[in-house]
DNA sequence: AATGAATGAGAATTCATTCAT
DNA sequence: AATGAATGAATTCTCATTCAT
C-alpha cells in the first residue's frame, strides 16, 4: 500500500462505513414499507444509489441485512432500555421510562428517513413486528420477571404481560408516528396509564 | 355440458359453494402458516384437491382470496361482536364480552386446521395481523366511540385505545393459542383486567 | 374430467412426452456444444420453442436434466452393451462388439441433432466426457472384470484398462463424428485393433 | 512512485515476474480443481495473496490466463517431449520415452499443489483436458507423422492414433495421480505396452 | 503498479396467471 | 366448470471487469 493510499485509508474506510449504514437505513425503510417478503434487494439499493453488486459486498444476503437490522436496532435500543431498568425504583417507573424511551427512539429513527409513511398502510396492511421489537422481546420479558421477583409488581402471567405490553407499545407507537407532530410523551402517558391503571389511568381528552 | 351434469344442476350449485368454501378454508390455513407473500396459490389448492385452474374460477387472484378471507372472518365475527355490544350494560361488560367472544372464536377456528402452529413462528416471525382482525378494527373503534358517547366510559384517545385493545387481543390471543389447552376464558380475564384496571386488575398467579 | 378431456388425454400425454424428450434432446446438444457450466437453461429451452417455465415443469433443475441425460443415454446404450457381452465368446469378440456398438450408437444419436458440430471445438475446447460415457464406465469395468475372472483375458490393471479403453472410445469416437461420412466400422476396427494387438494390429492406410 | 520503489527498480522487475508466475501457478491449481467455468478469478488470486486488480495488471482476462497456462505447460513440456523425439531410435522408444516423460511431468506438477485432488472428481466430473495436453496434441501428431514418414512405424490413421494416444495418456495419467504413491513408470509401462502390443503387451498383475 | 470497492449483465429458479383441451 | 401445462416477468445472487484512490 502506497503512502498516499495509507493516508486515504481513512476516507475509504469512512465511505465503506457510510455505505454499510446507508444500506441498513434503506433496508429499514423498505422492510418497514413493504415487509420482508415483498421488499426486494433492488428496492433497497435503489434508495442508496449503489449497485446490486455493492449490496452483496456488504451483506451476504437479503436475510442477512434483515438480521443486521434487528441487531442494529436492538444494539442501539437495548442500552437505553437497560438504563431505564437501572434507574427504576418500582415497576411503574420502569414501565414509564421504558415506554417513553422506546417512543422517543422510534420518533428519532423515523426522522432519518420518514416522509413516505403514507405508503405504509397501503403497501403492507398485514406485515408488522419490526426486527427491533422482536429482538427486544426477551429483554422486556426478563425485566418484568426481575421486577416481579423483587416483589415490586404483582405476580401475573409473565408471557401474557410481556406480550401485551409489547403489542401496545408497538401498535400505539406506530399510530403515534402517523400523527403530525408525533407526541412521544403523550403516547407514553397513554400506554403507561393503561398498563398500570387501566382505562381509568388513561389521560382524558377534552375535545 | 354432460347429461349427468344437467341432471344435477342443484348438486352442481352445491359443489360450487363447497369448493368456494374449501378454498377459503385452505387459504386461511395456508396464509396463517406461511404469511401472505410466502404462501402460494398452489399451496392453497393442494389442500383442496382442486386444480390451479379451479382456483381462478372462484377467485380472480391470490389477493382476492385474501380479501375474501377478511370479509369472511369479519362477516362471521361481526354479528357475535355486535351481540356483545347490544348485551352490554357498560363498557366493562362490553369489553369483557367482546374479548371473550373473540378468543372463543379464534380457538374454534384454530381447531379446524391447527396442529401445524409450530411452523408459524418459524415460517413468518415478522408477519401478523389476521385479515379478521383488520376487518374488525373499525367495528371496535366505533363501538368504543358509541360507548363513550353514551358516557359509559371515560373520554380518551379513541384511536390509541382501539389500537391498544386490538393489539392486546391479537397478540395475547396468539400466545393463548400456543398453549395446550388454550384457555380462552383465562386469556380474556387477563386482557379485560388489564384494560379496565391495569396491572392491579390482572389475575394473580400463584405458581 | 369431461369425456372430451378423456378422449384427448392421450394427445395431452403425448405432447408431454414429446416435450420432455425435446428438452432432453436439446440438453444433449447444448451440453455437448457448450459443456455443463457454460450451457444455460435458456440455451436449452430456446431450441425447444418452449418457455423457461416449461423447462421447470419437466425437470426440477439444470442439474436434473443433466442427470436425466446420463440415465437416458445409459439406459438406451446399456442393453446394447450387455447384448454384446452375452454374445461374446472371448474378450476379443466382446471388445470389438462393444466398441462397434458404441460407435454406431453415437453416430445414430448424432444424426438427430448434428449440424452444429462446428461450434463444438470452438465453444468448449476443454470440456468433455458425455454423461452417457460416465454412466457406462462402471458397466465396462465390470465386464472386463468378469471376462478376466473367467480367464478369457490376461489379468492386468483393471482400472487402467477400463480407463484407457473408454478414453480411446470416447476420443476416437468424437474424432470419427467430425468426418464425413462418419465410419463407425472403420473406427471400431482401429480401436479394437489397437487395444488387442497394439500398433501392429491397427489397419494400415495406403494414402 | 515512492522513493523505496525507485531504488528497487530491479527488484521491482523481479517481483513482476514472480507475480506473473504466481498467478499462473495458482490458475493451474484452481482450473485443475474446479474447471474453467467454475473457477473464479477470485479463487485464483486468493492463492497468490495479490489483489483482484493485480490480476488484471498481469493478464487481460480470465481467458488469457487459461491460454497462458496452455502456453506455459506446453513451453515447459515441449522441449522434454522433443528431447525424447531426438533420442528415439524407433517408434517404440519414442513412445515409451514420451509417455514416461509426460507422466513424470504431471507427477512433478502435481507435487507442487496437490493434496486437494479429492475435490476434483467431486467438483467437475465432466470437465477435462488440461491446457497442456491440448497444446501438445499437434506436437504429438507431427512426431507420429515424422516417425511414420521415416518408415519407423506402420502407416496408420494418424489422427486416430494421435487422438487415441493422447486420450490414453491423459486419462490413465489422471488415474495414476489418484494413486498413492503415483507410479509414473508403471503407468508408462502400461500405456506403452498397450499401444505397442495391445492387451498382450500390458504388464500382468498377480494379485 | 496495487488495491479492493463498485458495477451491472446474466444465471437459475419461482410463481401468479392464462389458456387449450 | 375443471384441468394442469405453458408463460414470462420478477427475484436473488454471482462474478468478470473497471476504476478511483
Amino acid at each position: 500500500m502506497s503512502e498516499i493510499a495509507l493516508l486515504n485509508a481513512g476516507k475509504r474506510e469512512q465511505t465503506k462505513l457510510a455505505n454499510r449504514q446507508a444500506i441498513l437505513d434503506a433496508a429499514r425503510t423498505v422492510f418497514g414499507e413493504l415487509g420482508y417478503e415483498t421488499a426486494t434487494v433492488r428496492d433497497i439499493i435503489r434508495r442508496t444509489g449503489l449497485s446490486v453488486g455493492a449490496f452483496y459486498n456488504y451483506y451476504r444476503s437479503k436475510e442477512e441485512v434483515f438480521a443486521a437490522l434487528a441487531d442494529d436496532g436492538a444494539r442501539r435500543f437495548r442500552p437505553i432500555l437497560h438504563a431505564e431498568f437501572l434507574k427504576a425504583v418500582d415497576f411503574e417507573s420502569y414501565l414509564r421510562g421504558a415506554i417513553k424511551a422506546y417512543f422517543e427512539f422510534i420518533v428519532a429513527e423515523d426522522q432519518a428517513w420518514a416522509k413516505e409513511e403514507a405508503h405504509l398502510a397501503d403497501a403492507a396492511p398485514y406485515a408488522r413486528n419490526t426486527p427491533e421489537m422482536m429482538a427486544v422481546h426477551d429483554e422486556v420479558r426478563s425485566a418484568f420477571a426481575s421486577v416481579m421477583e423483587r416483589g415490586l409488581a404483582p405476580r401475573v402471567d409473565l408471557d401474557y404481560l410481556a406480550t401485551a405490553c409489547i403489542a401496545i407499545a408497538r401498535d400505539v407507537g406506530e399510530e403515534m408516528l402517523k400523527r403530525d407532530p408525533p407526541d412521544a410523551a403523550g403516547a407514553a402517558d397513554f400506554c403507561t396509564g393503561l398498563i398500570l391503571h387501566g382505562l381509568a389511568g388513561v389521560p382524558r381528552v377534552v375535545r
